[in-house]
DNA sequence: AATCTTTATCGTAATATTGCAATATACAAT
DNA sequence: ATTGTATATTGCAATATTACGATAAAGATT
């Protein structure tokens, strides 16, 4: 088959795999890191960064704000292209819930 | 091509990455929602649990293994899976890097 | 030892992802 | 209007992922 089957899982489930998904990739994470280290976020200067071409670039950049990870805003001839912390913040609150449950079990084996 | 060229990229951003990619299926998600939820580690339970069939779920169990994610110890004619918390407490400092980072930064558009 | 139970592996089909050259689009500047 | 600059899209090849039936492997039970 080769597609997942989100039906089969729950709203939640299916949000954490699609987040985690658009940061399976180490050029995503790159991207991420870019924009959380420097003051600029123009779309060339990422491009100049990545070790990829542009167009692959391009798909990657696509992906993350698909995901609503980054958002691209249009700078005259080119787009900025900066973190959603929206989508951070829920991201992080996923994982604290994780967290909290891990402290309350502790590992069995 | 459609495998991500590692080399290019730096140590950390792949392991972020590679994390993400485990954690990157909602049945993935499923399975340690339910090593978190109840007492059991079981992997017949697991298999019992989720909406697929035996040998897919052993799969997504091989793939929690391999990025560390989880441990299994055997238990006598059964195998007991486990969180590694380990891995997910460096998980966590990676993303709480994130946050750091986005504090100090704020979006700039 | 024969059988049952539990889990893993193999083989294979369907689909998705990754990467890039070529090309399109869209806005700037001349 | 033409040219340049910046970004997106298309098309395609290579590879990876997902799913499952069939089967294997290994320990438990009779």
């Amino acid at each position: 088959m080769g597609a997942s089957n989100t039906e089969l899982f729950t709203k939640r489930q299916n949000e954490i795999a699609n987040i985690m998904k658009a940061l399976a990739h180490p050029a995503r994470v790159a991207i991420i890191d870019y924009l959380l280290k420097t003051e600029g976020c123009i779309c060339g200067d990422i491009v100049k960064v990545l070790p990829l071409a542009q167009p692959t670039v391009s798909q990657h950049l696509k992906e993350l704000k698909n995901a609503e990870l980054i958002k691209g805003s249009i700078e005259g001839n080119a787009i900025c292209y900066c973190i959603n912390e929206k989508t951070f913040l829920k991201f992080q609150q996923f994982l604290s819930e994780f967290s909290i449950k891990m402290e309350k079990k502790k590992s069995c084996c």
